[in-house]
RNA sequence: CGGGACGUAGCGCAGUCUGGUAGCGCGUUCGCUUGGGGUGCGAGAGGUCGUGAGUUCGAAUCUCGCCGUCCCGACCA
């Protein structure tokens, strides 16, 4: 076993795989298809909460909390929710435990089955919407705008670490307004704090866009989401926003008074993103180094290395090192001084860039002799020598600079490898090798299906800003009014 | 639930075809060395070879059963 990764134009899962696991941000777990997020994954996740939630909280939003169990007939009540969900639910029937009378350990007490079982929730729609019936009474208490960090449960054929696991964390977000229009506007809204979170925070471009009919979410009159592209040419749905219209409304009867004082269903939205972004974060920009993290994500934006043969020139190190650190800590910016002596600095280096630490220092007695400082960047690996004047506030820019280049670098590898394409030919080719294919779809689930079927590829999504341009289907030929974008996905 | 592979030291693996003393790399422990890109050398510790039975003078190796894990497909944030 060498000690570097896998490459990743060579395995893609492998690359992927090791990265979660060397970079310490999470490991399966003993329990089936689950995940042990830990510290240093969780640190970045904790970010990422942080954020959303300002954004949620700037945009009217406000916390609370739901129970983990939906009770069977709550999930039954919207149908084709209830249909939808139906395949990957974790079911409890029991509520006790006893010790086996004949033999060792515990066994499911058959005295002890609940009457109705309780649904481990795969999202909240059934159990909040229950609750707003008691919300909900007059025009109001309207809109009602609420969201809720908390684990689901999904029972997933297979999993894989952050991008598919049987228990994850995610938001959801669900609302409630007077008037269809209004809640039309919450769901873009919602989609458009996903983009400039993915955008501006993690450095992902995203294409914005509606779901196909049939990649809906159960329940939804409209599923909006953001798409992303991979390093390995396939696409991942990053979050997804719905208009739900007034289904839940009218399947839980909650009613409100409106100012002409007549009974109306009100109108719904959720929206959700989750662990996933982890996933796609370390998807969209790592490289055989390692994770690169955006600056604004990295629990460590700076790490100090110093270099020394004893404990004197520790010391000196550590008062020329110190100054640097309380500059930048006054300016906002993490920084981390690794003194440890168990490690060398070569074996830092190696460790700091597989955990994605965008800037490194590295400070020896050459430089207290000249007044310098090696200043090296993650996202290009390369490394300068600087004076120590003024350094604080140019790693302050730094840090501007590599976050900005990050989602330059990966906007450029988008667009590198999205193509527009007119046939069936030429589709074939071009999805066995990967990226976004803009093509003519004629708008039925039939051609959807048969495409996916032949090569994998689904529909990712009808992008918001695509324009109107007649045109024919590829694979069927008939009439269609505008480009859609394929790709394989997770 | 279909198709394929695997189970040998903490981790990753070789050895199995062709039965004959249990091996390698990483990690770990100790000593010296080294320190501006995963130091180098030496010594040591660590194993019911997944499990049960069978064949054999002798089984990690051959045969049969069982258990478990992973990969591919159906499902999916």
């Amino acid at each position: 076993m060498s000690k570097g990764l896998p490459k990743r134009s060579e395995d893609y899962s492998a690359w992927y795989n090791e990265i979660v696991k060397r970079a310490d941000l999470a490991e399966n777990s003993a329990v089936r298809g689950c995940m042990v997020i830990k510290p240093y994954g969780f640190a970045i996740w904790e970010k990422m909460q942080r954020a959303l939630d300002d954004m949620f909280k700037a945009t009217g939003h406000q916390n609370a909390y739901f129970p983990l169990f939906v009770p069977k007939s709550f999930l039954e009540k919207e149908e084709e929710h209830a249909e939808g969900f139906a395949k990957e639910c974790a079911v409890v029937t029991h509520y006790r435990l006893k010790q086996n009378p004949d033999g060792k350990g515990l066994i499911v007490d058959p005295e002890a089955k609940l009457t109705e079982e309780l649904i481990i929730r795969p999202t909240s729609e059934a159990v909040i919407w229950n609750t707003y019936k008691d919300w909900i009474q007059s025009w109001r208490d309207l809109p009602l705008l609420i969201n809720q960090w908390a684990n689901v449960v999904r029972w997933e054929m297979r999993t894989r670490l952050f991008l598919r696991t049987t228990e994850f964390l995610w938001q959801e977000g669900h609302t409630a307004h007077a008037t269809e229009q209004e809640a039309v506007e919450e769901t873009e809204k919602m989609l458009g704090v996903y983009a400039d979170f993915a955008e501006n925070w993690m450095a992902m471009p995203v294409i914005q866009g509606v779901k196909t009919a049939s990649e809906r979410f159960a329940g939804a009159v409209e599923t909006y989401c953001i798409e992303s592209l991979m390093q390995d040419g396939k696409a991942l749905q990053a979050g997804t926003s719905h208009f739900l219209g007034q289904n839940f409304a009218k399947s839980f009867d909650v009613k409100f008074v409106n100012k002409e004082n007549e009974l109306e269903f009100p109108w719904a939205t959720s929206w959700g993103v989750s662990t996933r972004l982890m996933g796609a974060l370390i998807m969209a920009h790592s490289d055989d180094n390692g994770l690169v993290l955006p600056p604004k994500l990295a629990p460590i934006q700076v790490v100090i290395v110093p270099i020394f043969r004893s404990e004197e020139d520790l010391k000196t190190i550590s008062e020329k090192a110190n100054q640097i650190i309380n500059e930048l800590k006054s300016l906002g910016i993490s920084v981390k001084f690794d003194d440890d002596d168990k490690y060398k600095p070569g074996f830092k280096f190696a460790e700091y860039e597989l955990k994605g630490v965008p800037v490194r220092l590295a400070m020896g007695m050459r430089d207290l002799e000249n007044g310098t400082v090696e200043v090296a960047r993650r996202d290009e690996l390369s490394k300068e020598t600087l004076p120590f004047e003024g350094i604080a506030d140019y790693i302050k820019n730094l840090l501007d600079e590599i976050q900005q280049n990050i989602y330059d670098k990966a906007l450029k590898f988008r667009e590198e490898n999205t193509f527009v394409v007119d046939t069936w030919e030429e589709f074939k080719d071009q999805i066995e090798k990967g990226g976004f294919l803009l093509a003519h779809w004629d708008g039925t689930a039939e051609t959807e299906e048969k495409i996916k079927t032949e090569t994998k590829a689904t529909i990712r999504c009808i992008p918001l800003n695509s324009i109107e341009q007649a045109g024919e289907d590829f694979y069927s030929g008939k009439e269609s009014a505008k480009r859609v974008i394929f790709a394989k996905a997770y």
